[in-house]
RNA sequence: GGCUUCAUAGCUCAGUUGGUAGAGCAGAGGACUGAAAAUCCUCGUGUCAGUGGUUCGAUUCCACUUGAAGCCA
């Protein structure tokens, strides 16, 4: 039996991903699942660059806005949202569109992988943090290396998250890092997903990043942190949003307003850099020059779905 | 107009007792499996303002020119 196609468009931040995937659905009876860590999440409408109705035009969105700030989210909660979300569309006898700038969560969906059924145990990740602390880092990736020495190659002896990491999968599963990415790719990928990436000219990506921060204040970010940080009290990883940090800072008179918009906007480039970086990596990804225009674009996505 | 100081990487500045130079920031490339808008790694040749002089050799010393800042008229 064939397997359903599932349109993924990626791209760096402000590359028209949202303009493009919306009149691509029009035009192919589609439906989007939006694939961003940041525009999951309930109130955080402007620094996200949440589509709004208006742009949507119509055209339903899945996984926008429908988790609690407060709420810890994961690459594995992501998987299986998206997974059910394309299931439905399909259901639907609609063309799901998989839209956003998430690499690590596109993977979770185009490689199939796998994350088994455990919740993160806080208390376990306080106490390494405590150690980290007392003892060092060094001290860790010395007990990580003992464990998963394979893992711990890829990974520098600064880069406290993926060491603290080693150790967390070892004690919730009683399995190393290495044995566990084998088997979360063991499954065989359900549906033909075809990658795009939209880009620009690097100079004319970071104009329009500039200009959208710029907009993003002129909407009122400011007013959209300072409600979200009076109607929730903890956010174990909304705020590590950029633009939301940022401007937490400046309320704390850390940075004058100028510093706080360069900040963001340089945060910003440098998020697209890596995005790309990301992006790359992947072989099969067909590129688009977003300068090309919504229209060409689109006969390139539909062409190319045709001879695939 | 006179005097003083400065002119070195995209920016801010070190430095070379004369042997063609190096930091921070910016920028570029990369990694990435439960925080990922996160986290982390690697990368520094530029007419040392211009012209001429001294010298085996000048970015460094000298003169002049240009530009900037300050002081005095």
């Amino acid at each position: 039996m064939q397997k359903n196609k599932v349109i993924v468009i990626c791209g760096p931040t402000a590359s028209g991903k949202t303009a493009l995937s919306i009149e691509l659905a029009k035009k192919i009876n589609g439906e989007i699942v939006s694939c961003d860590s940041m525009q999951i999440y309930e109130d955080m409408n402007i620094g996200a660059a949440k589509p709004t109705l208006e742009e949507m035009q119509g055209i339903k969105h899945y996984l926008i806005g429908y988790v609690s700030p407060e709420k810890r989210y994961s690459v594995a909660d992501y998987k299986k949202d998206a997974k059910k979300a394309i299931k439905e569309i399909i259901e639907k006898g609609k063309n799901p569109i998989v839209v956003g700038g998430t690499g690590l969560y596109i993977d979770s969906l185009i490689y199939e992988i796998e994350y088994q059924d455990i919740k993160l145990d806080e208390e376990y990740r306080k106490k390494l943090e405590e150690e980290v602390q007392e003892k060092g880092l060094e001290t860790l990736y010395e007990k990580a290396k003992q464990i998963d020495a394979k893992a711990i190659e890829k990974i520098s002896p600064t880069d406290k998250k993926r060491i603290l990491r080693v150790l967390e999968i070892y004690h919730a599963t009683g399995k190393t890092k290495t044995e566990q990415e084998i088997e979360s790719r063991k499954k065989e990928v359900e549906y033909d997903y075809k990658v795009f990436a939209l880009n620009w000219d690097r100079e004319k990506l970071y104009e329009r990043i500039n200009k959208r921060v710029d907009i993003m204040f002129e909407q009122g970010l400011i007013q959209e942190v300072k409600k979200i940080l009076n109607k929730y009290s903890k956010f174990p990883t909304a705020m590590q949003g950029l633009g939301y940090k940022e401007v937490v800072d400046y309320l704390n008179g850390i940075y004058t307003k100028e510093e706080m918009i360069e900040k963001i906007k340089m945060e910003t480039r440098r998020y697209a850099k890596r995005q790309l970086t990301w992006f790359r990596k992947n072989k099969q990804t067909i590129w688009l020059n977003a300068e090309d225009g919504i229209q060409r674009n689109i006969e390139i996505i539909i062409r190319s779905l045709g001879t695939c």
